[in-house]
DNA sequence: GCCGTTTTCGGCCCGACTGTTTTCAGTCG
């Protein structure tokens, strides 16, 4: 038997990914099985998540067909990856596109077939003479704003992530530090920590009994992490997943002083003390400080939540001890959004049902789309008749739960509902958004909203803003006029806690909650398990301050319904 | 190329509307 040929050193997880995205790119380019590269941008997404080297794993001969999006043909390609330090496949469509279509393979999050629109408009063929045309504006103008925000996002070095995709990441971390770097403890900090929307660092404060050792022994992670600086008491280095990761070391003496100093922000702490100074003598001094209520008690202070840490009025609170007792998971009683087969959804209503009654609430509202709404399978007028009917036979038998007869229903280009009033009368409540025509202008925009809100069967504006994190900006509106008007007229708004969406802000939430209007925590839920999307809306809440008083859905049935009424 | 409560093939959403179009790509959930 021929021994494998041996790669001289071993390959990041980083830098085996990039070869995968870099096979993505040239099939895509060369208008190749769109399913195909998307396996190889799925396996690539994959290997830059993963702690465990795949370099030694294919070395030791581990089954990788195991993790998602692996399979046999990916799985020997990485075999040959780590094995010979090259892909044959990868070496051979790089001889044969031209020179700026290979370039591509280095930028895997651009889209080569728009990348080689843009060349061929603009008589261009580099990255280079790419980001050129970008600085100078040339991009949007010629091919709108959501053209030049997809040039950006590919063309910057780090990529922020969502929240909810970077806490798996941060536990996979914080179990290497615990498990693999002996820290003693390790805990997350920053906006991570104050549950920031997305994220573009990760950072932890960690307890060891010897720095350099955790941070060479945490350099392995993935396969090697690439080191972006380092000294005593910190440490930084690059994720594959293209954020970065920042640690730092505090004794279990300091652990309260340095985690209230990486929580942040920085304008809460300006607001705290201001010249800095207060804090690094409290970190440098003999009083242990080992919690973090005891530095905020220092400061004559009660202990602020990493959420509310923004430097709004925390501070003021907590020195009159008048923080708010923030909402929890517990405190919600019910989902208000959730969609269905009747529509996008994947579960019936009956197994929708199930799932919530699974997390204890005591009522769940089906708003599955409307008629307009055709990609996402709108329901006509005649099928929401049927439904309305099913759900009143499904609440006769069930116990436990009451299902609520509602609708997401669309607010039409002119500020209509999209079902008529007699029908809309029959829901116990709705959920009314805007899911077309995005660029109309703001006093338009404004105007449709407003309008909508006239109709006395408006209950709920949902996803207020329309925004997609770190994809769409959403449409323009004059939130202070929506809010004054959701006000005189008797409607609420829901934090929509899609990860990807998060609409409200927690700043917009901050706003309706003080103009003392409820809010519903909702998930627009389209599977049971995404009713569990519950977490991210309740970080949003938290941020804006929210208290269970001020979230519709911490109600009890009979309470909400007589909410409903206007 | 991956995947499997339709498991070794065949699906992997997708369908109507918008735009300042010029005959189709981009966009909404």
């Amino acid at each position: 038997m021929v021994a494998p040929p041996v790669a001289s050193s071993p390959l990041t997880n980083a830098e085996i990914a990039q070869r995968l995205a870099g096979m993505a790119q040239l099939l895509s380019a060369q208008g190749e099985n769109p399913y195909k590269i998307r396996a190889y941008r799925r396996a690539a997404e994959t290997i830059r998540g993963l702690g465990e080297s795949i370099d030694e794993q294919v070395r030791a001969d581990a089954d990788l067909t195991r993790y998602a999006g692996i399979g046999k043909g990916i799985a020997s390609a990485l075999r040959e990856i780590v094995l010979s330090g090259k892909l044959g496949q990868l070496e051979l469509l790089m001889a044969t596109v031209p020179p700026e279509v290979a370039e591509l393979g280095d930028y895997p999050r651009l889209d080569p077939k728009r990348v080689l629109q843009a060349y061929k408009k603009l008589g261009i063929h580099s990255v280079p003479e790419l980001k050129a045309r970008l600085e100078k504006g040339e991009i949007g103008k010629m091919f709108g704003a959501r053209m030049e925000q997809h040039f950006r996002n590919g063309l910057i070095e780090t990529q922020a992530m969502l929240l909810d995709d970077a806490d798996p990441l941060a536990a996979s971390i914080q179990r290497f530090l615990l498990e693999r770097c002996a820290a003693i403890r390790a805990e997350t900090t920053g906006s991570t920590r104050r549950r920031e929307e997305t994220v573009s660092e990760l950072a932890f404060v960690v307890e060891t009994l010897g720095f350099p050792k955790l941070v060479e022994s945490l350099a392995r992670y993935g396969g090697g992490l690439k080191r972006l600086g380092a000294d005593e008491t910190s440490a930084r280095f690059q994720l594959p997943a293209g954020i970065t990761l920042r640690i730092e070391a505090a004794p279990a003496s300091k652990w309260g002083v340095t985690m209230v100093a990486t929580t942040g922000s920085e304008r809460h702490l300006e607001m705290m003390d201001p010249a800095g100074a207060r804090l690094a003598r409290l970190a440098h001094g003999k009083t242990p400080y080992p919690d973090e209520s005891s530095v905020y008690h220092a400061f004559g202070l009660a202990l602020v939540p990493p959420e509310l840490r923004e430097g709004n009025d925390e501070l003021e609170l907590a020195r009159r001890d008048a923080l708010p007792k923030l909402v929890t998971l517990e405190d919600i009683r019910g989902e208000l959004h959730a969609h269905t087969t009747s529509s996008d959804g994947a579960l019936s209503i009956a197994e929708m049902a199930e799932a919530a009654r699974e997390r204890s609430y005591e009522y769940l509202g089906i708003t599955d789309h409307s008629q307009s709404l055709k990609i996402a399978g709108g329901v006509s007028e005649e099928d929401l008749w049927k439904q309305i009917r099913l759900i009143d036979r499904l609440n006769e038998k069930l116990s436990g739960i009451r299902i609520l007869k509602s609708s997401e229903v669309d607010i039409l280009a002119d500020g209509s509902l999209d079902y008529p009033d007699d029908l809309l009368a029959a829901l116990d409540y709705t959920v009314c958004s805007i899911h077309s025509r995005f660029h109309l202008g703001k006093a338009e925009q404004t105007e449709r909203v407003l309008r909508a809100m006239d109709n006395p069967h408006f209950t709920i504006l949902g996803h207020a803003t329309g925004r997609l994190l770190l994809k769409r900006t959403g449409y323009e509106l004059d939130f202070e006029r929506v809010i004054a008007h959701a006000r005189a007229a008797g409607c609420f708004f829901e934090i929509n806690a899609s990860p990807d969406r998060l609409d409200l802000s927690p700043q917009n939430a901050r706003l309706v909650a003080q103009a003392g209007i409820r809010i519903a925590v909702c998930t627009d839920a389209h599977h049971g398990r995404e009713l569990d999307y519950l977490r991210c809306g309740i970080d949003v809440a938290r941020r804006a301050g929210l208290e269970k008083q001020a979230v519709l859905n911490c109600l009890p049935l009979p309470r909400l319904l007589r909410a409903f009424r206007r």
